[in-house]
DNA sequence: CACCCGCCAGACAACGTTTTCAACTGCCGG
DNA sequence: CCGGCAGTTGAAAACGTTGTCTGGCGGGTG
């Protein structure tokens, strides 16, 4: 059954002029034809698509791209924090459903916040020829891009902005949705709120502190610098601090985590202390099973399929010509209640 | 502040001519320079890095891989079902893990299962030259693959095998999973067990399937074809399609769910329900936050993570020149009992 | 001092394609 | 009947790189 393993060795594709050869005609003929085949006469196209057909001939898009006018490789690189995480996943998906409807290919490769390893991936995607890049950056200093767009590809940023360089982008409204997470956990009566976020030197999650903060300034509340976390790793470290955070002195009554993982630790906590009642938490980012936690997680929503989708639009909008000023896009976050984050403040605070 | 938005339009790199040219010396040394510097003198060396540097040349792999002998992208082409679940994004996390070593980078495509998707995601990939194809494939005969391989492509299969094709595989211990699962809750005490999967088409589902008729068997019970579902549409038929289940006249007192995104919807529904202290489940698949269920998940975890790798060094091992026969790698799966599944019958039979 | 050999630099031909340009065909109008 | 024109075709020159081959140079040896 099946297909003998045939020895790779071989490893040749046949080319244009053996296409050429087969049927009869010249290389520049077969050319036309597989692009289209705009003035070619119909018998001898359909010699060629008989040949094509025969040999099972494939194009080769390295050498056309190297060949062609406008030097376009279809292929846009996105470099990610972590592709395994969910998030970032969606990001992609919503890179990739734009991309396709372009006939453009994703190359996809994950930076660890690492700023050398983000380099090297954007510099080996370029070597590539992609045309766009898509970066959710985690450097300092994200001006080493310009010499990519320099050469022509097109830059867009996604969840994070730019620094030290002018370029489009599309971020969540971080700080915006932080700011509801807070102002619905005091709306129930909380005055004692824990964060819970990446350390801030992270873009994101200097902005959703920043949110943070300014909610409970325009409530009137003075900020407890006890109560601000940033577990180190966060899946890992995330239980621990929380579990810390909880036992202390004089403990919040309400949690707003700021990073997926993050959640998923201190949701762990929170349960593993039997607290999930009596402790009101507002997650940022939805998190699969969160609505069937016992309360349900309440959390603020971004929508990372709009990321990635208005990303690449930003992208092919550059490939397609467009040499306005850069575009900021913010896309809204939505809190979605589920009982976590209406649970009255009970016992301290 | 930042650098001034520059027009795209010129949009050209540096080529080693150009480096050859303000290094005062020839093309070839240039390209000696750039892949390693052997065979030329330090001084000259020296002086073809400076006009690197000075130029920002950067190398073009699109030329490169044209011309050279061995034909090489550095690249491979992923197509899963869906880069956005995060089963896939971990597998993909392995294979970057894996290909990074080797300073190769991965291009992926989402097949959402459609078989004209997947090819059309196959010959993309073959077109732009990848040196080797991890396919999670969802058709009915992947013997159309035969031809990339001829072509040289190294090819490796992960989480199904290939069909009417003998090629290298990696794939989860399904049937053997689902067995434990099921064997678990019969060692529970339970007689009536619910199944949920994905259609039977799609061999995952087959085998884990499979599994759970092979345990009912070894245990003697008999299989009511009234308990086995399978949500049409996953994450949004599973919730549904669990109530319809759970509410008939003689409902299961466990339930088997077999695939990330329906345990959701399952857990979900049965939570709906407030049955989750009654209804034992296992799911297959481990997913974030399942821990902290009340009770919580128990579940067959995979290991993507290496399914990934594994199939990464399947593809590299073929590339190195292995020319073996195939070989079929089973990663083995692992019950983590976290309560649902350690539940008791209650109730019905 | 002649010869040979090793080392290294440069010229040049590929790689598979697109694109330009010249050449050929047949047809029409003058 | 000839010139020109539209419609097609083929030859050949790129694209940026690598690999092969030739040649020059210097040093060691007979």
């Amino acid at each position: 059954m099946g297909v003998e393993a045939m020895p790779r060795l071989p490893g040749r594709r046949p080319t244009m002029r053996e296409v050429a050869a087969v049927a009869g005609v010249s290389l520049s003929t077969v050319s036309r034809v597989v692009n289209g085949g705009e003035g070619v006469r119909g018998d001898l196209a359909e010699r060629v698509r008989d040949a094509v057909e025969l040999l099972g001939y494939r194009h080769n898009l390295t050498a056309s791209t190297l060949r062609r006018a406008d030097r376009q490789s279809a292929s846009i690189g996105l470099i990610f924090e972590d592709v395994s995480n969910p998030f970032f996943g969606a990001v992609h998906r919503g890179v990739e459903d734009a991309a396709r409807e372009r006939g453009m290919l994703t190359l996809v490769g994950s930076s660890d916040e690492q700023p050398d390893r983000e380099r090297e991936l954007a510099e080996a995607f370029s070597s590539r020829g992609v045309d766009g890049l898509i970066v959710a950056s985690a450097v300092a200093d994200s001006s080493y891009l310009q010499r990519e767009r320099a050469a022509g590809v097109a830059l867009a940023f996604v969840d994070r902005p730019p620094t030290f360089l002018d370029a489009d982008a599309v971020v969540s409204d971080h700080a915006g949705g932080a700011r509801t997470a807070v102002a619905h956990l005091i709306a129930a009566g909380h005055r004692r709120i824990g964060f819970l976020g990446d350390r801030p030197e992270v873009f994101t999650a200097a902005e959703r502190l920043r949110g943070y903060r300014e909610s409970l300034a325009q409530h009137g509340l003075a900020e407890d610098l006890d109560l601000v976390r940033h577990p180190r790793f966060r899946g890992v470290d995330a239980y621990e601090t929380t579990c810390e955070l909880l036992s202390g002195s004089n403990p919040p009554t309400a949690l707003f985590a700021g990073q997926n993982l993050i959640s998923a630790g201190a949701v762990r906590a929170v349960h593993a202390l039997g607290l999930q009642h009596e402790l009101a938490m507002v997650s940022f980012d939805d998190i699969l099973l969160a609505d069937a936690l016992d309360p349900g997680l309440t959390v603020v929503a971004q929508d990372p399929l709009t990321l990635g989708r208005t990303a690449a639009e930003l992208v092919f909008s550059r490939l397609d010509g467009y040499d306005g000023p850069t575009r900021h896009v913010v896309v809204p976050t939505q809190l979605i209640e589920r009982g976590s984050g209406e649970l009255p403040p009970r016992g301290g605070g």
